[in-house]
DNA sequence: AGAGTAGGTGTACGATGTACACCACGTCAA
DNA sequence: TTGACGTGGTGTACATCGTACACCTACTCT
């Protein structure tokens, strides 16, 4: 006789995507494989096929999954766009830009893996380009040329994915790895530790950069750069 | 009787990333395997494990063997600094850190490849640290603060590791891989779409972004700010 | 009632990283 | 001369990965 169907709800792509999400959020990126996904879903990996075309496609969705997420939304309690010399109240396409920017931004703090599948995408799905787009119109909406908001966008680099590269950062614990490389020596790169030091000593407690805070200082310095592009009637040499 | 001794000259720990180099170079990343780099070296797989850690630690020695490679030499032909504003003849600490960046540049156009491996390092090799030194010690020789330095690191960001991102690149073909997720519909993103016109009519035989042009006037345009910062007294906040 | 389809199953294959035991050689102390 | 030893290449073996392919079940629509 037939076994009873274990009462399961039905899979789905978001179904699909949300768990992978989940399981990347516990268990890292890694841990992230079409068999483990498939075990937290209960259900044999090929199934898994019938809702994503393969791998690729899955972690393009995941991307979507997130981002969508955020849609056209509030962002939740980043401080306020602060500008480089202190100007009180930031223009209103600054506070667009600087918040939808730190909404992306929330996502790689909550989802360290994030930064990572992000780099490796095409990104030409809806939500990256609606991302994209809801930059460019509000360049676009505050006078920015399209040539300004083009260089402008480049210029952002970075901060349009809302991350800074983690440079100074001490990564705790080295002997993790089996190297063959040599260990560097610290006396190498005496401004390395000058800067280092100096950084120490303005934050004592503190165990490696304030991201947020030189994250914002660079976005706020960027626009500050981009602000006085567009007053001084910039545009693209030749 | 025994076979005679193939007459190949012995692996060493340089030998093999060579070799990883070139067939990254020829394969892309992904033909990167132990097996794929032991043949490539007419020799059996473990045979690798006795001069690279693992396979982390080979990706390590690659970038550590093209930034080695780098060293404090010339940068090849790229063009020189242009500032923002065209001021005729850029400070020397300009000229230093923008040749270093442009170093590491180069590196990126002749290996496609190595942007994906930077991202994914731990990024505390030697080689790593003397560049991350050359350009603290460049600001610190100007007169930068540690602490203004520290900021402007994290400022540059991206263009301290010689890329910056492909936002607006025609990818080519698109039919490559099979997904489940819906294709974008154009006229959804009027902002992007005027961008992309006005950069078509701007420089109507190109395909795509110009990357060299964009990459070199947001580096001018951040050490612009900087600069700018930096006759200004700045210091952080609190 | 019969066909078609959407969705889950089971098996199987090739590729990958690497653990482990082994062995050939050169060097050097006894 | 001998034998111990370290260095470096070999061979086998295993777990894990993505996924091709054939199948089977249950539901919908005519």
């Amino acid at each position: 006789m037939p076994r009873a169907i274990a009462a399961r709800a039905p899979l789905s792509r978001d179904v699909v995507l949300t768990a992978a999400v989940a399981l990347a959020d516990e268990r890292g990126l890694e841990g992230v494989s079409m068999r483990h996904l498939a075990d937290a879903l209960g259900v044999v990996p090929m199934a898994l096929y019938k809702h994503v075309g393969d791998k690729e496609d899955l972690l393009d969705g995941m991307v979507e999954h997130l981002l969508t997420g955020l849609g056209v939304g509030r962002t939740t309690g980043h401080q306020a766009d602060r500008t480089a010399d202190h100007t009180p109240k930031p223009l209103p396409w600054r506070e667009a830009v600087t918040s939808t920017i730190h909404g992306v931004r929330a996502l790689h703090r909550s989802h360290p893996w994030f930064r990572r599948v992000l780099e490796t995408r095409q990104l030409r799905t809806p939500a990256v380009l609606a991302h994209m787009e809801r930059l460019t119109s509000a360049f676009l909406a505050a006078g920015f040329t399209p040539d300004l908001t083009h260089h402008v966008m480049h210029l952002l680099g970075n901060r349009i994915w809302g991350f800074s590269p983690e440079l100074f950062n001490e990564t705790g614990g080295p002997p993790t790895r089996r190297s063959t490389a040599p260990t560097p020596d610290p006396t190498d790169y005496p401004g390395i530790l000058a800067v280092a030091a100096d950084s120490r000593a303005r934050r004592p407690t503190a165990t490696s950069c304030d991201e947020d805070g030189e994250f914002d200082f660079a976005l706020a310095t960027i626009l500050d750069a981009a602000e006085r592009l567009q007053r001084s009637g910039w545009s693209s040499p030749r």
